[in-house]
DNA sequence: CGCGATCTCCATACAACGTAGAGAGTTAGA
DNA sequence: TCTAACTCTCTACGTTGTATGGAGATCGCG
């Protein structure tokens, strides 16, 4: 989780830096670098390798200068997070069109979530709560509740709801990319982890002592074994809907009996 | 969020370590430190000042002694996390008697798992998807899995749930925590913060934009302000019982549906 | 009893990390 | 042309996890 901490520096400076408005630095050789190169060749290897490989060394050897060269573009690496991770964000504005109805709507934000943090795994180690009001950052806000709109939901319950979303797509899209990493890290595979598991398990586990486990987790793990936590996903965020439903129709049952008096 | 990782060992050794399974050794100097001491030290100092300041030296120094003594009880750091976490998870399970029926335990493994993680943060960082499979975590899975027996869920759909709750649950607490560790971190209230960052953003902030963000946002900062994701978690849980219970509630009906036939 | 296997613990060492500090070299405004 | 401002590099410091090898303690066995 949260391993990369951000908002430390100037609040001024991150501004700056996340919405790019960098004053020409009028005297001095030329930069040979810019913050969205940095950014972008830091996010090819947090994609590629995970956010413990991103180094300043890492990040400014492939881009033929030493470390150090860096600290003229962004004050520090938590800054530089900060930037590709508005950079990143960035990627849900461009996906097309918004469908009809809160919850075709919610669903698709929740699912664009889903594929956003896939694609860029290290996202969910990157605090995202106080600071990083970069652009994208408030598309993307704005988007999210554009989805709740016009449902008759107060607009503290619209950002109580679309917080919700986003809570629930981040605890369970840890869990895939989790199962996932746990495989590619291991070079071991789910099933072939647990037959080497099991027999071990098996003489220190009390099946007595707890029944209920015994029973539903060797068909749990038999059925959606080897990664399936997309199907945890799928039902975890209907469910999630369902209940969302259930507080919007109460909303407008509300609204229908006002109108009635 | 996940910053340090698990099982990357021998899971015989795991094994033997979560389960307290060390077959005495017979010859050589008698061990000044035992698995359980080190690793209460370790969760004591993670909780106070977080895994980031968690280091094999540091736990060390506090026991009286080198960090290589620590390598001859436990592997490795990744280890000794597995071991920390799921002594932590114990806390669990001595936490009282269930009550009746699916949605009040649903409710209490919810909110029992919330205050584990505000109890120790530093879980939200530990993987805990592959192994781990140590005594307390299994005793978590049955307790959480006789919440919703008896409602006439599918096995599959029990597992399901409970992943679930335990998803959402972890990612509410993450924003949580992430509020309130960006306070003391920065030694800046949100309402400090907000005053600084304000005027810089009017300046480049486009309202007209994003008009949904512009007219929810500051109302949301206003009444949510300084620290109300635990307001945010309890409405979460409610819509996400709905869901669940629009669920259970089918499955009653679909039961009743076959009996009449 | 005493030898040797086996253990704990320590000192040292290595590579990698973020970044402070000082200096070399380049550029543009005065 | 002079100089202030800027980029980039080199070196260095204090961390980190842990590999290695050795010193000393302890017990099983002959």
């Amino acid at each position: 989780m949260t391993s990369v901490y951000s908002g430390s520096g100037d609040p001024k400076r991150s501004i700056e830096l996340l919405w790019g408005i960098q004053e020409r630095p009028r005297r001095g050789p030329k930069p040979r670098l810019t913050v969205d190169g940095i950014a972008a060749q830091a996010i090819a290897i947090a994609d590629a390798e995970g956010l413990s490989a991103l180094s300043m060394r890492r990040v400014a050897a492939e881009l033929g200068v030493t470390a150090m060269s860096l600290y003229s573009y962004v004050p520090g690496k938590a800054e530089l997070v900060d930037v590709m991770a508005d950079r990143v964000f960035g990627e849900l504005a461009a996906a097309g069109d918004e469908p009809e109805g809160w919850r075709a709507g919610l669903e698709l934000v929740a699912r664009r979530s889903w594929d956003l943090y896939l694609r860029h795994p290290w996202l969910l180690q990157v605090a995202t709560s106080r600071p990083l009001l970069g652009p994208n950052v408030i598309a993307k806000y704005d988007q999210e509740l554009c989805a709740v709109a016009g449902t008759g939901l107060t607009v503290i319950e619209m950002d109580l709801t679309v917080t919700l979303v986003a809570n629930y797509v981040h605890g369970a899209v840890r869990g895939a990319i989790e199962a996932a990493q746990a495989e590619q890290r291991t070079g071991m595979s789910d099933d072939v982890w647990w037959e080497q598991y099991a027999p071990l398990l098996e003489k220190v586990f009390d099946a007595e002592r707890y029944p209920t486990a015994a029973a539903v987790g060797p068909v749990a793990g038999e059925e959606l074994g080897a990664g399936d936590p997309a199907r945890a996903f799928e039902f975890g965020l209907e469910r999630l809907l369902d209940g969302i439903e259930v507080l919007i129709r109460g909303r407008a049952g509300e609204a229908a009996d006002r109108d009635r008096v």
